[in-house]
DNA sequence: GCATATTATCGTATATTTGCGATATAGAAT
DNA sequence: ATTCTATATCGCAAATATACGATAATATGC
């Protein structure tokens, strides 16, 4: 494909669609979860709870850090990871805002 | 990466990551919006709507469907789509629940 | 029948994602 | 200083996604 089209749509649309790829693989899902269960945990937590090596678990965990979702503090040989709330909150809000757009059905059942 | 590991998660996480998937470009979060819009059009209006080919456009359609999004309903030599409503809703409860969970600050901000 | 319009699918090229082992890096403990 | 632990990154292989043009399929209109 060349080149990717992305830059063609709008800001708002290229956000959503951003924040859902980075929660698009059940990996990172249940990360998420386990942060907010623990509330804060060490990258070898993640690694113990999910079914995946140490260096897939390190790029699923940089992906949410890149999306902001996640944050992680070095501490001594250790990153201590949890969930940024207030973007957590504002993605939550973001897509929440998309997805409770009112559907008025069709008058055919299309 | 021989075998990808999605089987290895439950369901609920395999769903809701399906979903954000479905989402998770911005052609499709456009072509989402305009149905909702338009309540129902043909695909060729969803291809004049974007910046992509005939083709392109039938995919990500196709991708919407699959995913139980939208619905296209044969009309002669046209396809007429609309977000089918249950399943938006669905979607939408599902991804909010996740979404909304509680995130209780860790003590240190980590 | 034949031509036209609309959409889906095929084939292909390229980009991105997923996954792992191996290695690098950095701090802790001895 | 050396060793151990924890994490990130590199390099690679395979799967998947994105995009397009060309073609197929289907229905309509003539």
């Amino acid at each position: 494909m060349a080149i990717t089209k992305v830059s063609e749509f709008s800001a708002k649309e290229r956000k959503i669609a951003a924040l859902c790829k980075a929660l698009a693989h059940p990996a990172r899902i249940a990360i998420i979860s386990f942060l907010i269960k623990k509330r804060e945990c060490i990258c070898s937590d993640v690694v113990n709870e999910l079914p995946l090596s140490q260096s897939t678990v390190s790029q699923h965990l940089k992906e949410l850090k890149n999306a902001g979702l996640i944050v992680g503090d070095i501490d001594g040989p250790r990153v201590c990871y949890c969930i940024n709330q207030q973007k957590w909150n504002e993605a939550g809000a973001i897509i929440n805002q998309f997805l409770s757009q009112e559907t008025t059905q069709a008058k055919k059942p299309c």
